[in-house]
DNA sequence: TTAGCTCAGGAATTCGTATTCACGGACTCC
DNA sequence: GGAGTCCGTGAATACGAATTCCTGAGCTAA
């Protein structure tokens, strides 16, 4: 049978308001009451209704976690663990938990709209890398949900945090170019990711001042496709004597698709990427990447999130926050270093 | 302003009752009154309040993942996005939801145990990796409360999912004895740990077998921790020519210091590890790995969990599934399929 | 024809908590 | 010493949907 701050009540001899307010924490309630009324609730073995305090309280003490690829390409990516353990370990300490949404397909989409929003299925949302011109955001944001992206939210005026990943491919473009480097091609996500198009326009503004020919290659994310497309890029008649790459993950398959080409890399083939993850010490000869300050990022956009959440009245402002980001060179791109993994 | 049944029902010119049973899909309503009814909801927008209908209902459709590993350990460990993933994509179709419930601590445990389970957060949840004689764990099931265990749950009568550490051990210690090894050695993760132990059990039993002598060693998880640990073995007086690893991504780091090492995977070091994930492929020259088929153990756990949700007086009935598990042999262990990644 | 039955749909109740309002006593202040 | 204030507490109410109970109309069968 389950009980009840009623049943708490009759046992302390105390109403049930009074109950609550112990259990609110509240500083007006007598403390020869409030341990009277604590002793009852740990003898009976009380615990809170989570649904009926979230119905009564208005608040589900969720945050939903917004994804839009679908679950192959992020399966084994050690990018999404970061993303969630960063935030559930930021999360730590508040009342919120973390739910994972994730949308597949554009209908999806739409019903995970309804659910968490419409529905207030969740207190607020971290959106992560939303699409542009994402009509579903720009109606967050008019409603005053909480919400916070992670990635660029276009023009709207919605809380962001954010790499400049212009800046990004810049850093990685440069420094090809300053190890001497001219024929550098860019490989990407597939056509239409803003990150993707982001780094690909640093590099290419990049190339331009330098005077150098662009080359810009579309694979879908994932190592195996990363890996499929590098060698045709090899096998190509001109290929690339460097490749900035959109993420590890692809520049390991870029990797082994140059081993396999007999390629050597960083002497044939030298690659930069970006995320800076653990993946970059594992392949050997190590491999240059731009850091983005993900975890930053993670720990921020969840501060954001929580400080909207506890001032809901302060809507209206919204802030842009840039992480920087930072060259991590390792052998994939320079003799020198080769032994530093 | 909030839109609420009522309102519908004023709309509608029908009670609040019949808006409730036009949601249910209750048949017994005529046609023509739920299709006005539900005619005016799509007009006023309106969405049933999550809220409120777990309240009443007595369920939050969420399951709850719980994780008994610190962030720091699990943080980029590609492991993880194969968990989340998986579930998710298993929960898709069903009206649950998953959100995660990390306990850092013996302390984080008990509150996670409170709010989830007392509190009737979740509905039910996957319990990953328990501790042995996890006293929680035992409570859960007494309660009737639904829980499929990825793992081994030990005595306690409870659904589980599992695959079969001790035979994937044996698999890889067979292997490398096979390879014409004599002098191998275990890496498992921190004492206590039941998979490190299980599949150490199998290597071990395997050796004894076979008449050669075991050697054990122990680290933290993680990539770094065992490159460290490795590091320190290949320095030792008499140092193993093969190494069973407790997972791919401690591999990596195995095969990272016997190339610092000076030693050539699998010439001087033959390397064979647990999960199969797509560390494998990244890695020169490839790395065998027991597949322990954690797709298949993350689908069943959630069917199994979604079957007890349905069904939930066939509480007392408790299953046991062991999942197979095949060893796939890469260029670490063997020389012959060096090519193959 | 009427008792009995089916069925659509309305009225009322319920879930457990947070919160508002009201009250009586104790206290302060002029 | 009376008016006003503060404080701890209880009573009552609200939250929104699901559900139970009930009613009246239409139907069937004897």
């Amino acid at each position: 049978m389950k009980v009840t701050q009623q049943d708490i009540a009759r046992l302390a001899q105390v109403s049930q308001s009074t109950v609550s307010r112990v259990i609110a924490g509240d500083e007006r309630v007598a403390s020869e009451v409030r341990e009277r009324v604590q002793s009852v609730m740990r003898q009976a073995n009380y615990h809170v209704d989570a649904r009926a305090k979230s119905f009564r309280s208005r608040s589900t003490e969720l945050i939903g976690l917004v994804l839009h690829r679908p679950e192959e390409e992020t399966r084994e990516d050690p990018f999404l663990s970061m993303l969630v353990q960063g935030i559930t370990e930021s999360l730590a300490g508040s009342c919120y938990r973390l739910t994972i949404e994730q949308a597949r397909t554009r209908g999806e989409q739409s019903r995970i709209y309804d659910d968490m929003l419409r529905s207030r299925r969740v207190d607020g949302v971290l959106y992560l890398e939303p699409e542009v011109g994402d009509a579903r955001l720009a109606r967050l944001q008019k409603d005053n949900f909480p919400i916070v992206v992670l990635g660029n939210p276009g023009p709207l005026p919605i809380t962001s945090v954010d790499n400049d990943n212009v800046l990004a491919g810049r850093l990685a473009t440069r420094h090809l170019i300053d190890q001497g480097h001219t024929s550098i091609g860019y490989l990407g996500g597939p056509e239409g990711i803003l990150v993707s198009d982001e780094r690909g326009e640093g590099y290419a503004n990049t190339m331009r001042e330098a005077g150098m020919p662009t080359r810009c290659w579309h694979a879908r994310f994932g190592f195996h496709s990363a890996r499929q497309r590098a060698y045709e890029i090899f096998r190509s008649p001109n290929p690339p004597e460097a490749l900035v790459v959109l993420d590890d993950t692809m520049a390991v398959g870029v990797m082994q698709a140059a081993e396999g080409s007999g390629l050597y890399v960083p002497r044939d083939l030298a690659v930069v990427s970006f995320n800076d993850s653990i993946l970059c010490s594992m392949v050997p000869p190590g491999l240059s990447s731009v850091n983005l300050g993900m975890n930053d990022m993670i720990s921020l956009a969840v501060r954001r999130l929580l400080g909207q959440l506890q001032h809901p009245e302060a809507g209206a402002a919204h802030s842009r926050t840039i992480v920087p980001c930072e060259l991590k060179i390792r052998g994939s791109s320079s003799l020198l270093v080769e032994a530093s993994l």
